[in-house]
DNA sequence: CGCGATTTTGAGAGCCGTCAAGATACGTGG
DNA sequence: CCACGTATCTTGACGGCTCTCAAAATCGCG
């Protein structure tokens, strides 16, 4: 498992650069609007923003923060690692996604978080989250709501790495990148930029890198996709869709914290 | 993949047999205390119980359902299928645990759960969910704990089947489900009665039905376990907390809902 | 241009899946 | 109490998917 740790260049934190009130993710239809006190008491909730560099450990297992993050630009992943160095990445983290609710819900992360590119976090200090909940249950609810959706996902990546084939979980990995990407503006029509290299898509669905790039091939081959260079193409969406028996309708709007 | 689907016996609803206030578990250490106020809100939050025989299906994809559960006694599981019948399943449902969450928040249910034994669940109509999250924050943060407390053992066990090896995956398996029965007082000494056959153990892992047997076979000839006639006798915690590197340090006392 | 990171391809081994069949346990009805 | 059918467990044989090892090609960056 050739896998080398990075060195964790570390972050800045500086005040609040982009106001809640001017967030240039809350408008896109992916993400519920809120009404005028909500939005208000982000502005209070919200501390400031931390950069990062790629390759930084945002957060990291074992530790207990004092903030939790929602992802403004960037792509990172939540990672576990086992003591002889094997890695598995279980879920990447887009713009408009929540962090650390572990650190600051049971004490400790369970696992750790690092940045795939550059990266601006909104930090949420972990004290403020008490006034959260006594004072605006509809965000309370919000922040349920976002766990519970993480574990869907999770449920969905557990399917996949559990039961389906090699070719399968590399369908279904690309399919599922590209709904989330799309939901975000990320994707041009039906090509996307990837920050991933191979051996992160190794980490994730549980193969080699040897593999792995032997099935991204076979999917080439198959007139399926293409992924070169940073950039994923879908080339056959429904082909994709019923190898991996995926289905990738849109998304219910999502509270944005 | 060999698996059949039971016949769904239609569970049955009762009103309420055990107050909240003399609730069975809630004593155990494994479980916060709560304060009179939180334990009277959960008396009017619980509208009944449900009883199911063994293979009863509790929840079912794709459904919305008015209530969520704790299970109150026996075992459950919580599992995804593939169209062509491949099952997974994501985790175990133990007493003192919560489920339908998703089909509260989400609206709708991403995942199934079944009954492994005869079970009796306490019942929480969605509609007095709203209720706890306004007027009793301290739950409503114990809701997200309990979010999250099931996030980390999906990333536990995605961690397991992405990168353990089948004798790996199987002793961590054994001890996950040692340390939760011992919570809740399941356990007699190093014995435990577990429901399951090995086809579930098969498809919690991810693994072919007579793989999984072979392996039990391995660990019990390498005198780590032995597992015979729903059976479970830990023979050697610490030779399979190496193997599956795997700390089955007791846990926090989690609220119980 | 040079070096490290990443991608690509081939060869061989082995873990694990499928197929098959028999053994054992358990519940039901005679 | 026995007979029988179903579910579960067990074992063996064989094939193949995926792993590891190895090395070359390409890319990206200073």
């Amino acid at each position: 498992m050739e896998f080398l740790v990075r060195q964790s260049v570390h972050a800045r934190e500086r005040k609040t650069q982009v106001p809640c009130v001017q967030c240039p993710l809350r408008p896109l239809p992916a993400f519920r609007s809120f009404t005028p006190e909500e939005l208000q008491f982000m502005c209070y909730f919200k501390s400031g923003e931390l950069t990062g560099r790629y390759g930084t450990t945002i957060l990291l297992e074992g530790a207990r923060s004092e903030n939790c993050y929602t992802m403004l630009s960037g792509w990172g992943f939540r990672y576990k690692m086992l003591p002889d160095g094997r890695r598995q990445i279980l879920n990447f983290v887009l713009p408009g996604d929540f962090v650390g609710l572990q650190a600051s819900v049971l004490n400790e992360m369970q696992h750790s978080v690092e940045a795939l590119t550059d990266v601006v976090l909104c930090v949420f200090p972990r004290d403020k989250l008490w006034t959260l909940y006594s004072d605006h249950p509809s965000l309370a609810f919000d922040i349920t709501w976002l766990a519970a959706r993480e574990e869907m996902m999770l449920d969905d990546h557990l399917l996949s790495i559990g039961h389906r084939t090699a070719i399968e979980r590399v369908a279904y990995l690309t399919l599922h990148l590209f709904r989330r990407a799309r939901d975000v503006n990320l994707n041009e029509g039906e090509s996307l930029r990837l920050p991933l290299t191979q051996q992160h898509v190794a980490d994730t669905l549980g193969m080699s890198l040897v593999h792995t790039n032997k099935t991204l091939r076979r999917l080439y081959d198959r007139a399926l996709l293409s992924w070169r260079e940073k950039t994923l193409k879908i080339l056959d969406l429904d082909g994709l869709a019923k190898l991996a028996r995926y289905d990738i309708a849109a998304s219910n709007p999502r509270p944005l914290i």
